[in-house]
DNA sequence: TACTCCTACTAGAGCGCGCTAGTAGTGCGC
DNA sequence: GCGCACTACTAGCGCGCTCTAGTAGGAGTA
């Protein structure tokens, strides 16, 4: 007699006590024409009676299909749930169903993966993978694919994300415009979309005659790498080589980082360093000055993800594609011209 | 010929492949006793070299439960990503599956729910629900139901929160001891916890003597609620009355609100005003300054919720339990004495 | 030899649904 | 009176798996 213990109603019940066949039960509840409305009302009244609610482990064995689209994502990746956020509407308006997996620390992408693809989900969204493109192709092989944020060259998977090259350079030509010249990029490692970042960085130091300043340190897309960074930054000014004057951070995470370890050394943002993000997560509002960054459109990107994924299923001649939103710079609290006799 | 068209393998196959019975690949598969060394072996490798993929949708109809725990949670909210990570590894401990679903603006908590039922969850985490107590009631009258940070007085549902009111002491007794007087509390609403919160507030500032400082403001458990009862406060200041020296905000997102208003207004933290949040979610450590505030360790609420879980599934008769974690103040860059002459 | 007992395996029903092929019943034209 | 089209419904197979109730065959025992 407990919530456990209780069988759950199926369409047999609500059949039964409708006075109908299981199949007109079935076509009510599939919205599909073949049953007068009167029985229409009849039957769903008494669904709704005794609580049934339609099993979706049977309705997807039954059809072939399922309509789930499996969506992979990395805890604490907070642009991740930006992404989250637009996609259940979008794939909602195209009847399309919506499981999530989590990759965190113990949980690696394959698990998360191998989650979605046991629940038959039909395509695969991947936010940000971090997986070997070798696997990914795999991936791409088996079952509709789309990547969103890291480009996987040569494989068979779809494509979503902002041109990386156009937002890094709007961003350096702002901070040169503001008179920086030692201007650092702190690389995304194995992130997605770190390689474009990096050589958009590169170019537009040559194109701003700055070729001596360029310095790109290693880094990757978290608060941690932010910090080290910072350390090392200080470290050396303390050794007489003086601080870059602004950071161009891997992403938000990292800036944030960044901003943590300089504000706790008595370093000012911006007065003596401006700091760069890139995502415009969520994060980047919530600081008490705001963070400048690249935005990336999270609804739109999300929309194109759903609506690769959608497409191909239903027209499995397609090959994969690219979609290449615009980013924008955003600037907030975090920079400004450099402090005077820096140049 | 395109990764949608291809069949996806069955068990059928492999028992073909490999000589066998179906049965014998699922006695294999289950890691059943009833097959031999060498059988199980050579089904194995079959298995892989085919890429077959045990289908969770028909395993789930055919054997009645379906172990699979389903994780309500709320997009943005950074505390909730926090707990999934700890849910997970939990849940594979105990070997049950964890399928997650979000609520967030364009999605009720109700929709987020149902999407979990329909894929035959045998209970529920709800973290931090905001839905009515008689919905929840009916969601613990039909299946296992555990909630997690908000109490729901009446309901067939278990309980994993923090001890509020000890958390809230110690942040009071500290704030006090430093020498605030004019502590202004932000209420969190309907937000879980929010109820004894606010009760412990009221109650450490009488056990202080400082009935007549007593203010709760409304609000809720977001940034933009913060960000308003800063500029309420600035308002006031702006009219003659003085601002208070320490604000408890609601949670640590709140907190971050006020911080963000106040710091753009020109009031320097912890110089001018102390702030602490509550929650010590992800976000707290990564202002540059550190956000002082009540630590409730999401790892071990994460492991007690899917224990309640669990165990009741496995034990139907249980009653549903409430478990109460001890909180501790953990101080940051946020918080110090009161400006001198404001006492 | 005949019997039990054991291990290694198989047959086949059934989980809750979708869907195809079919059956009444009714109205209409000629 | 018959065929035909149309609406409202039903029978029953099959999706890929689990699980119960078996069977075949060999070892051990009296």
């Amino acid at each position: 007699m407990d919530g456990s213990g209780r069988q759950r109603p199926t369409m047999a019940d609500v059949a039964e006590k409708a006075g109908v066949s299981r199949a007109l039960v079935s076509i009510v509840f599939r919205n599909q024409p073949g049953a007068s409305e009167e029985t229409r009302r009849r039957v769903l009244r008494v669904a709704d009676e005794i609580g049934y609610r339609p099993d979706s482990a049977a309705r997807l064995l039954a059809r072939g299909r399922s309509r789930t689209l499996g969506v992979m994502f990395t805890v604490h990746q907070t642009f991740h749930t930006d992404l989250i956020e637009g996609i259940y509407p979008e794939a909602e308006r195209l009847g399309y169903d919506v499981l999530l997996s989590a990759a965190s620390q113990g949980r690696s992408e394959a698990k998360a993966v191998e989650a979605l693809l046991g629940h038959r989900c039909e395509a695969l969204i991947l936010l940000g993978p971090d997986a070997e493109p070798a696997y990914l192709d795999e991936l791409g092989q088996r079952t509709v694919t789309v990547s969103v944020g890291r480009r996987v060259p040569r494989a068979r998977v779809d494509f979503v994300h902002s041109a990386e090259g156009k937002g890094v350079r709007q961003a350096m030509d702002y901070l040169v415009e503001l008179g920086h010249r030692r201007i650092v990029h702190i690389d995304g490692g194995r992130g997605p979309g770190s390689a474009d970042r990096r050589r958009s960085y590169r170019a537009a130091m040559r194109r701003h005659g700055l070729d001596a300043e360029v310095r790109v340190i290693p880094g990757e897309h978290a608060e941690q790498s932010g910090i080290e960074t910072g350390r090392l930054l200080l470290a050396e000014r303390d050794r007489g080589r003086p601080l870059p004057t602004a950071v161009l951070a891997g992403n938000d995470r990292c800036a944030m980082g960044v901003l943590i370890a300089m504000t706790r050394a008595g370093v000012e943002v911006p007065r003596d360093l401006s700091v760069v993000g890139y995502d415009d997560s969520h994060l980047s509002h919530l600081m008490p000055i705001g963070l400048t960054t690249v935005r990336q459109d999270a609804g739109l990107m999300a929309e194109h993800a759903v609506r690769f994924a959608v497409e191909r299923l239903e027209n499995p001649g397609l090959e994969p594609r690219e979609a290449v939103l615009d980013p924008k710079l955003v600037v907030r609290g975090t920079s400004g011209p450099p402090p005077v006799g820096a140049a």
